[in-house]
RNA sequence: GGUCUCGUAGCUCAGUUGGAUAGAGCAACAGCCUUCUAAGCUGUGGGUCGCAGGUUCGAGUCCUGCCGGGAUCACCA
């Protein structure tokens, strides 16, 4: 990379002009902002001390030391502490011609050592998912995809949620209310029809506590004597137990609720290279715990549980077994990560979950490690904010959600009004029209979801549709459609960007520079997006690539212009913008259309 | 109350390890299609970067305090 290369040089100057001991950290190499000639910047300021002499005089000394040194930077001006250098016309037609056809340029091939395992989606199986997971899935989705562009073999997994006190208040709705009743029947996906029995339940439940608070207890005893909470738990114990005829009727009402997930994932375009169920895996962890009190490291109380105290990691003291002896759920996530390490033997083991969670992945951590397992380092939660709606979160009680099967129709309605208000849709009923208002409304859902920065909580105003104009996925999707279009034509009239030679030279409008100029960013783009966990990272430079793009695409002809070298060097330059665009929104998980 | 986190234009968001005059989009207003796709481009207005200190050549960015929002601290998951 070319900041590399000055940052390097520039090191070399410091430590043999004023015998400084610096390394390339430590030298800022940034672009030059618009304002100002140059293309690529060295900020001086904190190298004056090594020449203890002024920023001007650092600057002017350190641009002819890099003029002579780097043969691509054909000029230097120096303003205060500021270092502009202009990079030779040669360099970036070299750079095009050398990159513009490689089918991997900006990724590293997958190297199979030290794998990732990414978890995400995890859902519970008595509601259906709603935004909230999108953002997860679209989130652990495209990590994935950017880790693999980063060299890493990725394992995609999925930990559901399938057993516990809510599947059974399902069950126990479905025997009281609703026996005999199936989906097909009911007319609507499984994973709804299982969340209305839980809404219903929660409702019933509600009331019957509001009935014995009245009748003066507090809530908490309420909770305890109400019959439907006994019900549920002890529909609980005999799942424990095995016993046949529940078992059974868990094992079709979660078949329900996974034929409706499958549903909304493959619209979604999300898939995992395995999936767990926690029906497998609650047991697990339970000999971790046994083995930590043998240690010494956690202690038991005098009613059986088990406990470990974090006070040196200065938190509480947390429950790791009930005094029942059963588990909860911090048990099985230790008995999970072991499994994973000893399943993958991972570089890193990562968790996309919600940032509510975050004490629970520190506790996680650190009672891994005072078991010894050094790898609890490998952990990293990928801890992302919360949807929020005007009114505030989310609540699943409160219907208060916004379902992802809804908002995915939506989004393909929106995509087909404006493809009918611009007046391009002629054939209302063409599939392929229709497998493009699929392309158009997903891509703005997924770059409305992955543009913001993970960690930050985001709202949703469902009373405003989601854009696409600006800074959106359909922008994106369109310049890419643009490129494609100017690309046939060219084609058509015997043109194509593999025509283009180095040695003629060519001179460079500011607009293919600074489109150059991006698309030689991409590769640190990919890595910085890796490095943070960040798709926004991606999602960010497709938008100013595809800005700048089509700043280009507006002023400069391509196909009416007479010289053929400039021609065919900007049918190149298109050619690339259009396969970094494609393959960097590929990263995000979303596709970019021929035409539209 | 303890811990963590966020606060940037009317709204939604960018702003790499501190760097030049803080950027986009939406919304508002004014322009650009006999010419490669106008889902585009150009321009105008809009800011005490929550507040107050501090660190230094330089702070939206780092430190401290305060104000405001959110999360979390269960024999729930």
């Amino acid at each position: 990379m070319i900041e590399r290369i000055i940052a390097w040089s520039a090191t070399k100057a410091v430590n043999q002009l004023y015998g400084g001991k610096i390394d390339p950290s430590s030298v800022v190499v940034q672009k030059t902002k618009p304002d100002f000639e140059g293309d690529f910047t060295v900020i001086i300021f904190s190298l004056v001390r090594f020449s203890k002499k002024s920023p001007e005089t650092t600057g002017d000394e350190l641009g002819s030391y890099l003029l002579e040194d780097i043969s691509f930077i054909s000029s230097y001006n120096v303003i205060k502490g500021f270092l502009n250098l202009t990079i030779r016309n040669e360099y970036w037609i070299e750079f095009l011609t050398d990159h513009f056809c490689l089918p991997d340029y900006g990724f590293i091939p997958v190297d199979e050592n030290q794998p990732v395992v990414v978890e995400y989606s995890s859902p519970n199986t008595n509601k259906p998912l709603h935004l909230g997971h999108v953002r997860n899935n679209l989130i652990g989705w495209a990590l994935s995809e950017i880790l693999k562009a980063n060299g890493k073999r990725v394992y995609r997994v999925n930990l559901v949620n399938d057993r516990g006190i809510h599947i059974c208040k399902t069950m126990l709705a479905y025997k009281k209310w609703h026996p005999e009743e199936i989906p097909s029947f009911a007319g609507i996906k499984g994973d709804k029809f299982v969340g209305q029995l839980y809404v219903q339940y929660e409702q019933a439940a509600k009331k019957e506590r509001e009935g014995l608070v009245a009748a003066g207890l507090t809530e908490e005893e309420a909770y305890r004597q109400s019959p439907l909470t006994r019900e549920a738990l002890e529909l609980l114990n005999r799942w424990e137990e095995g016993e046949t005829g529940v078992r059974e009727l868990w094992h079709t009402m979660n078949q329900w609720v996974y034929e409706g997930f499958d549903q909304t994932y493959r619209r979604l375009g999300i898939t995992f290279d395995k999936i767990y169920y926690e029906s497998d895996t609650y047991l697990l962890g339970k000999e971790l715990v046994n083995e930590g009190v043998e240690k010494g490291a956690f202690f038991k109380k005098d009613d059986g549980s088990v406990w470990v105290d974090l006070g040196a990691n200065n938190m509480d003291e947390k429950l790791l077994l009930r005094s029942d002896g059963t588990s909860v759920y911090i048990t099985q996530d230790l008995g999970t990560a072991q499994l994973r390490f000893d399943e993958f033997n991972p570089g890193q083991l990562l968790y996309v979950v919600g940032n509510e969670q975050i004490y629970h992945f520190d506790v996680l951590k650190v009672v891994l490690k005072m078991l010894g397992r050094e790898w609890a380092d490998r952990i990293v939660h990928v801890s992302y904010g919360m949807v929020e709606l005007p009114q505030g979160k989310m609540k699943s009680r409160e219907g208060t959600v916004v379902d992802a099967d809804d908002l995915m129709d939506e989004m393909y309605q929106t995509a087909k009004k404006t493809t009918a208000a611009l007046g391009k849709l002629d054939n209302p009923d063409d599939h392929e029209w229709q497998e493009l208002f699929e392309m158009l409304g997903m891509g703005a859902l997924k770059y409305f979801i992955l543009k913001v920065d993970p960690r930050k909580n985001m709202l949703f105003n469902p009373e405003e549709s989601i854009d696409f104009n600006g800074n959106t996925g359909p922008f994106i999707q369109y310049t890419h459609a643009r490129i494609r279009s100017l690309l046939r034509k060219a084609a058509a009239k015997g043109f194509s960007g593999t025509d283009l030679k180095t040695d003629q030279p060519v001179e460079l409008h500011p607009k293919e520079k600074e489109v150059l100029r991006l698309l030689n960013d991409f590769p640190g783009i990919v890595a910085e997006a890796g490095k943070n966990l960040s798709p926004a990272i991606i999602a960010n430079y497709c938008y100013e690539l595809a800005r700048e793009y089509n700043q280009f695409y507006q002023e400069i002809p391509v196909l009416r212009e007479k010289d053929q070298n400039k021609l065919v060097l900007r049918l190149a330059l298109s050619s690339f913008t259009g396969d970094v665009l494609r393959r960097a929104m590929g990263l995000l998980g979303i596709s970019v259309p021929e035409k539209m």
